[in-house]
DNA sequence: ATCGGTGCAAATCCTTTGCATTTCC
DNA sequence: GGAAATGCAAAGGATTTGCACCGAT
């Protein structure tokens, strides 16, 4: 079931690539539906469903993270970092964060990746 | 749009009393779902319509807590802990941590919960 | 020629919502 | 009596999937 680095399988399709760099280059957390938006305009032809089966794959591999807010995002960045989500504005903001310390409280199983959310009321809805 | 205890708005319905006592005993994380399932036995006519609107609630007053990994579950126990969540049979594990410390970094707004989540595969998926 | 990936559209699944009815204060 | 909650069913939205076609090895 692990990819075989021998076997030949997966192809690195342009539309992966796009995403990918898209993720790279985007300093914000778009949602699937924003993410197809953006690379439309490389590719004019991609579907949604495309994106969604490259979204996951990525997510698989490890290369982006998957935010699971009260709407789904990506996240490129497999630094160790937390979430910040306004409940007001939805604003999702990165809190930088060591998740060792954290990961090391675990004993229940092997943790391959952590993911911190707070949720509250960002200062600019607060200023409002 | 703090719940005002002067106004009688909210009621206590036998739906709101049983899904709460049931997340309280329960010592595992269910869906929406399974809420459903369990609670049906108390009160056979309850609607799943229902219980999310319950769900829903019980989240905002903060009685209850939304655990968003590949599927929603709901918990009870609104002390500070986190969730292990095994990729391979989806079971998911109390993690007790601090959260605290990890409030203090946030700068970008005030928090008002706080998630933790870990992603691998337990121990028991490890020995099969 | 083959096999994975794609586009498209339909299907699926989860959650929300409208509305008539019931329930509780 | 009247606001709020419920049950039911329908609607909505996000994600997945089946299938024919395309493109790279």
């Amino acid at each position: 079931m692990v990819t075989n680095k021998n076997s030949n399988r997966k192809r690195i399709t342009p539309q992966r690539q796009v995403i990918l760099n898209y993720l790279k280059k985007a300093d914000c957390h778009p949602t699937a539906k924003e993410v197809h938006t953006a690379v439309e305009e490389d590719l004019p032809r991609i579907s949604l469903g495309t994106v969604y089966r490259n979204l996951k794959e990525l997510v698989e591999e490890g290369k982006i993270q998957k935010i699971a807010g009260e709407e789904v995002r990506y996240d490129w960045n497999n630094s160790s970092h937390g979430h910040f989500i306004c409940k007001e504005c939805e604003e999702v903001y990165d809190i930088s964060l060591n998740c060792e310390d954290l990961i090391e409280k675990v004993q229940v199983g092997e943790v391959e990746t952590c993911q911190v959310y707070f949720y509250g009321i960002c200062e600019d809805c607060k200023d409002n």
